[in-house]
DNA sequence: CGAGGTACCTGACAGC
DNA sequence: TGCTGTCAGGTACCTC
């Protein structure tokens, strides 16, 4: 569900009440969502009284740094969610594994389709956490420049859409803000990367930044049921310009918003703004 | 490298 | 009511 921007709100909120803490026990329901040590037993003796000394975030993945250089990485994926609750609020249905803290709140791991994963890993063994350790740079990154951003584009041939989906060239990017990116800066989602010109590449540069730092602004995107980890929904849905508006009218130049499957994805632009 | 397909899961919704 | 098909904010893996 969570793009980088949701990812983000999420991590934000967790800072503020994980930080110090210690996880005195955890609840199993659904082992499928562990993704790393290969057993649940495992898992849990591994993280029974860690400390938790930080929260931060890589492309879509959120990471918990704990004591004795482990860490625990999670990938939410489509419908994932980590709330901050009180240990006797009701667990909802797709609660599936509950991580108890030692001054009786939780941090509860749920997800309706069962694609969300965790991984509790050394620090010395990032490989063990999925795709983490192939994530290319993070857009946001002050260290990030357009020129960084116009090299990673040498040699690339693919559509701009999937390049810009696919997380080993550049990390945190989804359907929506994808989308809205290309929106902003009047680049049609079907056009292949070698054709953008250098003026189109600073335009799509300044836009990605531009949409993924409003998206953090506004707390994220709430389509459906997005909540952060407080239970409180995003309001980037109203400055979403293509996003889920096919058929309607550009709020720029009027013609109708095409919604057509590009990638795999459904995919949103405006027939007159991008070219 | 890249395109297209499948797979993983559950639920909402449209159409019959 | 209930069946079927489609769709969903993601990614891994396979084949060509």
């Amino acid at each position: 569900m969570p793009e980088l921007p949701e990812v983000e709100t999420i991590v934000r909120e967790l800072k503020k009440v994980l930080i110090s803490r210690k996880i005195i026990n955890v609840e199993i329901k659904e082992p499928l969502l562990i993704g790393f040590p290969g057993n649940s037993v495992q898992f849990k003796e591994g993280i029974v009284g860690q400390k938790i000394i930080n929260v931060s975030r890589r492309g879509k993945y959120i990471i918990l740094v704990l004591s004795e250089e482990k860490r625990m990485i999670i990938h939410l994926r489509m419908s994932g969610k980590l709330l901050f609750k009180n240990s006797y609020d009701r667990y909802g249905k797709h609660t599936h594994i509950v991580f108890k803290l030692d001054n009786n709140k939780d941090l509860r791991f749920n997800t309706i389709r069962k694609f969300s994963r965790v991984y509790l890993i050394e620090d010395k063994c990032l490989e063990n956490a999925g795709g983490f350790v192939n994530l290319g740079p993070e857009p946001l990154g002050d260290d990030f420049t357009l020129r960084d951003f116009k090299l990673l584009f040498k040699g690339r041939k693919a559509i701009i859409k999937s390049l810009l989906l696919n997380q080993k060239f550049m990390a945190g990017l989804g359907n929506i803000y994808t989308d809205e990116a290309l929106f902003r800066a009047g680049i049609k989602p079907t056009r292949r990367a070698d054709s953008l010109t250098d003026k189109e590449l600073s335009k799509l540069y300044k836009a990605i930044r531009k949409v993924l730092a409003e998206g953090i602004k506004y707390g994220g995107t709430t389509f459906s049921d997005y909540v952060n980890a407080m239970g409180q929904k995003g309001d980037f849905q109203g400055e979403l310009m293509v996003y889920q508006r096919g058929g309607e009218k550009c709020y720029n130049c009027g013609h109708k918003i095409i919604r057509e499957k590009i990638c795999g994805r459904s995919t949103h632009y405006c027939p007159g703004c991008q070219q």
